[in-house]
DNA sequence: ACTTTTTGATAAAACCTTTTATCTCCTATA
DNA sequence: TATAGGAGATAAAAGGTTTTATCAAAAAGT
């Protein structure tokens, strides 16, 4: 009688094993509706000893709610995206909401591939995020009659947007290293072309003053190095401090001031930016550094996507979240 | 008279604008069903002018096929899953099939509340990744009636297992060593506790012969660093190659033997293992190291995955996936 | 000319829920 | 006592698609 053991219980089974109909069943479950106590507790308890659970797919036809959501990146071996998404999955979870994850690998055309198919699944929502915040989404992201919320990247002007705040961020490592009395600071990062290298260096400008120098270079430890060279192999004043766009940059500086047998951090403050631990934990002696809290800005951007999902409604804009400085050893 | 603009085009849409049925439509769609050639072009033509696209969730509601599957990984910051799930999503977009991306951080607790969202969505099937071969899966994955694969972890017997083949690539760096013409060549790897450090461990030895000496420890750079303190401080010969057990390990390694006026490879010629391109890429020389082909073993399971949700069977057992050597400055 | 096939198209059922509108029965009110 | 109102339950529709069974018309066979 019981069509038991090849597929899933559906509702079906649970109102016929209660004795009742599916809406009151249905009723029973969700609270809704009109239902005496006893009946409910009676389903409840029969759907629970069944182990029913709702398909997914059937209510999300209905309700025009998918519960998932999809995040679009252009990267994939990133360690900057990666902790992203565990924040947004984080929130999501709590939520009973499912991530999509839809790597683009930079190509449009896989781009376009992965965003069809999420609108085919009815996503509620889409976040999009990026190795760089100053890379354009695609543009097929624009038009959209679902929200789509920017993490670590730049949306049109009535989009929402989460970014860290590089000023700030930049701001507290050269304050920190001024507190520690250094007054000749250099600031060494990576290409001016990305957004956030100008914006952190125009904030260490601000502080530094006149005395304050930008070397624009590449994001890797071997321009940290080579940053070095060039710096000790001309005559003039030598910093007591460098500001380092990334723990890599910081990395390779390290080793090369400690090859010239500066010691750190008594002859050089080094200060880094994005607190990788596999690299800030492990450089000698361990760095100093500002950490995006990019899992936060996941839980940020996470918690954006569900509400506007739910027809919220979220003010336009960049809303830059503050970075936080990881004092260890190296400054 | 068209319900235009307020929600996507359905099917519905298509039939009418054509003047056809929807059984018509569908068939004429989807090439099922008997339609003369000429209406088939024309709905079709039409479906495109629309922009029509099938909902997947009424599609997968009515097919039993949600063309979606999931990825259970117990890591959040892996170096080791994105490489992997890149590989997966990238053989499934081209089969339009999507990708659930779930991170437990090792909480039985958030697994299960996955899983079961996972087959609340009527996913197709589930790949399991670790950060370890030797990890165990959670029970619930045990006993589903959909099939399972896991990447990079061990399954059940009668499941489907890939992992990098762990003894043929300490086999490729040792010989790589050996035709070096080195001969007293170190193991120098990480917590003896993961079963893929003793199988590398146990290749090595056997090609080492009796001058072999493993020295397990953990998996960090500040180990490379602290066995090469040890080994030097002791009497007895030294090595003319050290084998370790991942990159980091090896460049705390290059960086002690350095330091102690060492030259690289000429000394002492050094191979690393994971090829992870952030480290590999920017130690000094720039690291002689094994590639697990992680993205190809994502490939591997995504294809096998495909497989098994549409009913093929494959043989039970741990397919191991040979490893590559990248030949670069320090060996 | 009549039956049998074949072709092309369609109505309707099914998938599993949620929700709206109805319906029955009981209690309270005038 | 008649009526209004409320509580509790349910039938039925809806959501968008695929598929099975049915049907009509045209083609082929005798």
């Amino acid at each position: 009688m019981n069509d038991s053991e090849h597929g899933r219980r559906t509702i079906r089974d649970v109102a016929k094993a209660a004795g009742v109909s599916i809406s009151t069943a249905s009723n029973a479950l969700n609270g809704t509706g009109r239902t005496n106590a006893e009946t409910r507790e009676k389903v409840k308890r029969i759907a629970d000893e069944l182990g029913f659970r709702p398909n997914a797919l059937a209510r999300g036809l209905l309700t025009k709610r998918s519960h998932a959501i999809g995040m679009l990146t252009n990267d994939t071996y990133g360690r900057l995206t990666l902790p992203m998404a565990a924040g947004v999955s984080e929130i999501l979870v709590d939520h009973g909401v499912s991530l999509f994850l839809c790597a683009t690998n930079n190509d449009p055309r896989l781009a376009k591939l992965h965003l069809d198919a999420l609108l085919d699944r009815q996503v509620d929502g889409i976040i999009f995020t990026a190795t760089r915040i100053d890379l354009e989404p695609p543009p097929e992201l624009l038009k959209l009659r679902i929200p789509v919320i920017y993490a670590f990247a730049q949306g049109p002007a009535d989009s929402v947007s989460f970014h860290p705040d590089d000023a700030q961020g930049a701001r507290i490592a050269v304050q920190h290293l001024q507190a520690l009395g250094r007054s000749r600071i250099l600031h060494i990062t990576g290409e001016q072309n990305y957004l956030a290298a100008r914006i952190r260096a125009d904030a260490y400008r601000e502080l530094a003053g006149p005395s304050g120098r930008v070397m624009f270079g590449e994001w890797s430890e071997e321009w940290g190095h080579s940053a070095i060279d060039e710096v000790y192999s001309q005559s003039g004043p030598k910093p007591d401090a460098i500001f380092c766009g990334s723990d890599e940059i910081a990395r390779g500086v390290i080793d090369a001031l400690r090859d010239r047998g500066i010691s750190i951090p008594e002859d050089v403050a080094v200060v880094g930016f994005d607190n990788w631990e596999v690299v800030s934990k492990q450089t000698r002696p361990p760095l100093t550094t500002i950490d995006m809290e990019l899992k936060e800005l996941g839980h940020r951007a996470g918690l954006a996507i569900l509400g506007l999902s739910r027809g919220e409604k979220l003010e336009p804009g960049i809303e830059r979240l503050p970075c936080r400085l990881f004092v260890r050893g190296s400054a």
